[in-house]
RNA sequence: GGCCCCUUCGUCUAAUGGUUAGGACACCAGGUUUUCAUCCUGGCAAUAGGAGUUCGAUUCUCCUAGGGGUCACCA
């Protein structure tokens, strides 16, 4: 029955989309899976019918598989263990509760959900910390389902191992008797996760710090089932943008497939992921899934909570796309390339994407940057009248530089060298600096707030196109008429 | 409020008794024959506060302050 291999799980509800901070605790519960060659199971915790979305659950399995996490066993992907859907396993939790009545750990609460919270109010007035407990029923009525059943706490101090946290520990104030099954017959997530766990060979538990206060239940919990607890790891919660709270959906945390339509890398997206709140100790920033997976460890998890920065994110996702090879990358930007570009020959744009992989971060970004490598953009007179050098010179000078360069390139082969070759002739022959006339070419070519090396692009464009650019701009006044 | 956790540059973090407190992002300046980037160089910038232990505290202890989590028939 003993099962030596490290099994991890992720276990959402399927009540909405995921945010990063969800992703990140699935995604170090994947690394210790895989560090260790175990399994990730992904569970679906749906026991409130109520929070319930339809067709969360695929897409929270969309999420994962985007980034790069795949499971073993799962809601949809059945292992030996049954369904991993909690709303299919009434009839275990049933068993498990039915063995907690019979071994007096748990009783039927007799008392309506107005009454207990009565109680409550008690308390509170009394400035006293609520506990059911101390209003156990002496003779509790049979459990017959209808009524909520309890937990028959038995308090106590707990020290405890987390693996992130460190060594914690509390007093017998904070358990109490709590509810293993509601009145609807579901159990809640402080039963069905732990009675899972068991049942599903669970080694390492990986969650949020929301669950740090609840753990000595769990203790209390397991001792009554007779269970040796797993390995916990708390990890703590991302920071949103401003302020110290959590991130959350109602500040504006993003859907992590959204990063998918904007075209950020998976690889980008797991190392932004992993090293928010974890590092290896050495100066490494870049990481790859594979160096993630060999040294990743959860007691070099930052302790506190780390803030969401979208620009390290962004710088992230520069490095993996400086870091492709050209044949990877064309491959995952297929689908972001502007409708002009949709007759041209892969080739072509392959070699677009060659002259833009420096520049590049998110793909939704390629349109602006490559867009007159396949249509000729509409002249913008700003670019030469905000240009330091280019506005000081007259229409005349403007006209007869470009006329130069006509010339120049009307005798060039336009091969990279020969381009090169030619510019240079040009900056001596017209004793110019390359500030002015390299970038009343650029520009006047181009029509783009920024392109790659004249060259190479003058040289990718072609000779007929930039030619037809060129003496098309001659025909048009290019210089702003000074008002004074 | 009770209980628990946390606190190093703006941000992500390194350094567990001895460092000019290191790196990265961001920002600023300079360089790489134009632009935007890339790349390179340099700069700015931090141990929450107070006691104590110690020859010596970012590091150990205590107190204070601040922040967070939790106290559901939600997970």
């Amino acid at each position: 029955m003993s099962n030596q291999s490290v099994r991890t799980r992720f276990a959402p509800s399927p009540t909405g989309y995921l945010h990063v901070g969800g992703v990140r605790t699935a995604l170090f519960a994947w690394l210790i899976a895989k560090q260790g060659d175990g399994q990730f199971i992904l569970r679906l915790e749906d026991t409130d019918k109520k929070r319930e979305v339809a067709g969360a659950d695929a897409h929270i399995a969309e999420s994962l598989r985007w980034v790069g996490i795949g499971w073993e066993e799962g809601f949809d992907k059945p292992g030996k263990h049954g369904s991993y859907r909690q709303s299919e396993r009434l009839d275990r939790y049933q068993e498990w509760a039915k063995k907690l009545v019979e071994q007096g750990r748990a009783y039927a609460d007799p008392y309506s959900a107005q009454e207990v919270q009565k109680f409550r109010e008690e308390a509170q007035a009394t400035k006293k910390p609520f506990l059911y407990r101390n209003h156990r029923p002496e003779n509790p009525p049979e459990w017959d389902g209808t009524q909520p059943l309890r937990f028959k706490s038995d308090p106590k101090n707990y020290n405890w191992h987390d693996e992130v946290m460190g060594d914690l520990s509390t007093g017998p104030e904070v358990i109490d008797d709590f509810i293993l099954v509601k009145s609807d017959g579901y159990p809640t997530y402080n039963f069905s996760h732990i009675v899972d766990d068991v049942d599903m060979e669970i080694t390492h538990i990986i969650r949020g710090q929301e669950f740090i206060a609840s753990t000595p239940i769990y203790l209390n919990l397991y001792e009554a089932l007779g269970v040796t607890p797993p390995i916990m790891g708390t990890v703590p919660h991302i920071l949103g943008p401003t302020g110290n709270k959590k991130l959350s959906k109602r500040d504006g945390a993003k859907d992590i497939l959204d990063y998918r339509e904007q075209g950020y890398l998976p690889a980008a997206m797991m190392n932004f992921l992993a090293t928010l709140g974890w590092n290896d100790g050495t100066e490494q920033e870049v990481f790859t899934t594979e160096e993630l997976i060999s040294k990743f460890d959860m007691k070099r998890i930052q302790k506190n909570g780390s803030r969401f920065d979208e620009t390290r994110l962004s710088w992230l996702q520069g490095a993996h796309v400086r870091k492709a090879s050209i044949d990877e990358l064309y491959k995952l930007v297929q689908s972001f390339w502007p409708e002009s570009a949709e007759e041209f020959p892969d080739d072509y744009k392959r070699r677009v994407l060659a002259l833009l992989q420096d520049r590049l971060k998110h793909f939704a970004e390629l349109p602006a940057l490559s867009s007159f490598f396949f249509e000729d953009l509409e002249p913008n007179l700003d670019l030469i009248s905000s240009h330091k050098q280019l506005k000081k010179l007259p229409e005349t000078e403007l006209k007869s530089l470009l006329s130069e360069a006509v010339a120049m390139l009307k005798d060039n082969d336009f091969s990279e060298n020969s381009l090169v070759a030619g510019l240079n002739e040009l900056l001596e022959k017209t004793n110019q600096k390359p500030a002015v006339l390299f970038s009343l070419i650029r520009i006047c070519v181009t029509w783009s707030p920024s392109s790659p090396g004249l060259a190479e692009t003058l040289n990718l464009l072609g000779k007929d196109r930039s030619l037809k650019q060129l003496e098309h701009a001659l025909t048009i006044p290019l210089a702003r008429a000074h008002s004074s």
